[in-house]
DNA sequence: ACAAAATAGTTGCAAATGGAACAAAATATG
DNA sequence: CATATTTTGTTCCATTTGCAACTATTTTGT
């Protein structure tokens, strides 16, 4: 093992490491709020970003990147909470949307400020603009260089659009 | 939300889905060969590193970022492919030592080639020597600033060691 | 020294995840 | 056109995780 590869392990480790922390910390403080997890938000605003207010189960898949059957469970539940609804796809028979209700739309609301709190609380700690800058250059890099192809990496998703304008 | 903040969101995004996506691919790679998942190698790797082949139960858990009843758990799965033995620690009487056995090492050692490879093949992909290193050192501030006291956070774990001589 | 509080680990139960098998619809191939 | 293959979503089952309660030991405070 090479001194290159031990720097990649060593950045390999500092990935993981960081994102269980902060995940953790987050996920904490939203349930601290009486929030539920980060996962529900997540798909809320895959859904609401879309202009028609729908997506497809495969689409919210391949965007917050979880199974098909985890998705199908998720939205079980973001259903039986009534922030979502699901409908039959017409021109794919096989197909499956899931709309966001306004009970959904207001979660997103109620939740954003908690969320935002958070991750700037945690994440943004310490770190310089220029260090933000690198972080996504290099995070980018890291995903769009995915050719791996085992049935998950069929995306490279559009442009991370904006987390804002939640009405 | 003013544009800092946006480009802190997009950094937070672009760890959360870069990390989903490489311990995706790491760990399809290790069942791939029939290998059991990164948590195993990892508790494995922390007892092995240490002089006298043990570590507590609380430490295990500091280090790898686990709650305490699934470190118990953890343990018990490890125990039971007799790959780590529990022993009572007599300076406390509430402590717990894991040791690794000979099976564990072994198994350290069939391991790390394919999880190498697999890491350098899916995360090193399109980063420069340069990106590497700042990724490091950005992480590292991630994780060093981290004083949001929730009882997990009482690590502060010691310079990342390496990862090479599982003998 | 003693009671109160904190710490280490385990356990039980509910919830979430992963994998394989499945049904239904769409697409590809001959 | 007929049939094989792929895609989409769901379901079943086993494994893993998260939370709260509990025991045992140690530490703290008086």
């Amino acid at each position: 093992m090479n001194e290159k590869d031990e720097k990649i392990f060593e950045a390999w480790v500092a990935l993981i490491r960081s994102h269980q922390m902060l995940t953790d910390a987050v996920e904490n403080d939203l349930k601290q709020a009486g929030l539920p997890p980060l996962s529900w938000y997540d798909v809320l605003l895959e859904i609401n970003r879309e202009p028609d207010c729908r997506l497809r189960l495969q689409d919210i898949g391949s965007r917050i990147l979880l199974a098909k059957n985890n998705v199908t469970r998720l939205v079980d539940r973001l259903e039986k909470e009534k922030l979502v609804t699901r409908k039959k796809c017409k021109s794919d028979g096989r197909g499956v949307y899931a709309y966001i209700e306004p009970e959904g739309k207001a979660l997103l609301k109620k939740m954003w400020p908690i969320y935002r709190q958070s991750v700037l609380t945690h994440f943004k700690a310490g770190l310089s603009d220029k260090d933000i800058g690198n972080l996504c250059a290099i995070l980018q890099i890291l995903r769009s260089s995915a050719p791996s192809g085992t049935e998950k990496s069929e995306l490279v998703h559009g442009t991370e659009r904006n987390i804002k304008n939640v009405n």
